[in-house]
DNA sequence: AAGTGGTCTAGACCACCCG
DNA sequence: GGGTGGTCTAGACCACTTG
């Protein structure tokens, strides 16, 4: 038995020893912890219940688990900063690919942007029949028969981070535009095959584990949470255009709005924290 | 065996099927799966694998367990509309409140508020040592030794669905604001206390699994997806005067922010998604 | 080849919720 | 009491990474 008796559950006890020993700095960040069957002998413990215990600090941002290698003490994740309009409040991924979260994986000296970043088509399913299909149809107050649909992954730093899902109303879109493999950005895409300029109805942020769609997509397990930012943008005469739900890794950054000017004081976020 | 062979595990290859019934309406919403040994019996697995499978699921907010009931197709999630200011974009999850997150649980006919709603102090820990203290310091340009921290809950609908971390510089807050149990909203609180004004410097968002304390304090399992929205406050002269950290049950509700004037067209998000 | 984490099984006991 | 999910064990085999 790892401690004594009590009514929590022995793997959430051993979560609780392990974060501590973390937290403690016995288990510094980027260090690798003693392997499965080692916890397991050291708490006298079945080796199924220190995964149990391992699982959750991992969902939890807490451990990072590489297979084959061992099981290591996540260091701080970076922050994206996102250059915000302070009138229009605009802003928008793209921006990210220029201030590239630095992943400590690239190999050689590849500081910058990696060959095949960048947002490119995976599909353009047909429309109706799925939950979301029907939610996009009420977003933008269509039947679904009237929308098409495409599906995008943006890659950063050579791995994908969001993927995204777009609906237009009126009919299907070209084909060249979402023939799967396609880069460019969709939405300066679909506003130009539209020929209108587009511009923020609303938009909103969540927080949601990865189905398995997605988590195949992101190369992440299922239920990794991920950030919802969905929305809808209009014409300039206020007729709804284009429903987007893109969904982020939550792992791997975090999205930075400013509200101030630069250089107005204030300091700016930090580029670390779990 | 639940299919044939292939290098996928065979649990992720169940969650796929269980999956696709709950997209063909085989499991329609609200409806209860079978039991564990039933499916277990069924797919000819053990349930172990069964559980690991439902587990994905249920982390991809497809499915709900409940104890000593069922496990259960989720119905749609609600969304929960926010108030903004196109220019200041100011808004505070206090106007939450109004426009409730209706979870289908109230008994009675207890439509709207209910009665425990709000922010609660849980504590006034210590600053220094912990991973959190070292970027709030760095937030606000001051050592861990000038700092204090008040941590806090929001109540909503019954249930704890937001975990606050406020940091503010310049020493001890009076013990009446920081006694566990004191209601109010901490923001204002915490102005006052200062005698000034607040106004954003920046704000993140971001996405990350419940940590122990969190999980325990919001009632959820640890891992469970949580919206973080972080940021720093100054004062009219640009002077940090306080960092937040919000974590927001990202199961319970989708916040909304509206960047057009309402009625400006459009037609405003719907109440529903998963 | 050796060590790591990943998957799967069998069986047991428990805590919870309901009628 | 009977069914549901929750925890824990023992043991086996596999896939991946590294030297």
């Amino acid at each position: 038995m790892a401690t004594h008796r009590s009514d929590t559950p022995l793997y959430r006890r051993l979560a609780r020893q392990l974060q501590e020993r973390v937290d403690a700095g016995t288990y510094p960040a980027g260090s690798r912890l003693p392997s499965e069957p080692e916890l397991s002998a050291e708490f006298g413990v079945n080796r199924l219940t220190v995964r149990q215990a391992v699982a959750d600090l991992e969902r939890a941002a807490v451990l990072e688990i590489r297979r084959g290698v061992g099981t290591f003490v996540r260091p701080p994740a970076v922050r994206v900063s996102i250059a915000v309009d302070p009138r229009s409040q605009r802003f928008d991924l793209g921006s990210v690919h220029r201030s590239l979260p630095l992943d400590a994986e690239p190999p050689g000296g590849t500081a910058g942007t990696v060959e095949g970043d960048g947002e490119v088509v995976v599909a353009a399913p047909p429309v109706g029949g799925s939950a979301e299909d029907d939610e996009a149809a009420r977003h933008l107050g269509r039947s679904t028969g009237e929308l098409a649909r495409v599906d995008t992954v943006i890659r950063i730093g050579g791995r994908p981070r969001v993927v995204n899902s777009y609906w237009v109303p009126s009919g299907p879109l070209p084909a060249e535009l979402v023939r799967p493999g396609r880069p460019g950005n969709m939405v300066l895409a679909l506003a130009g095959a539209a020929g209108v300029e587009l511009e923020y109805d609303w938009r909103a942020f969540g927080a949601i584990g990865a189905d398995l769609t997605d988590a195949e997509l992101l190369g992440v397990p299922p239920g990794t949470p991920l950030l919802v930012r969905e929305g809808v943008s209009c014409t300039p005469d206020g007729a709804p255009a284009l429903y987007v739900r893109r969904r982020i890794d939550g792992s791997s950054a975090r999205f930075v709005l400013h509200y101030r000017e630069p250089g107005a004081g204030g300091l700016g976020p930090n580029r670390t924290t779990r």
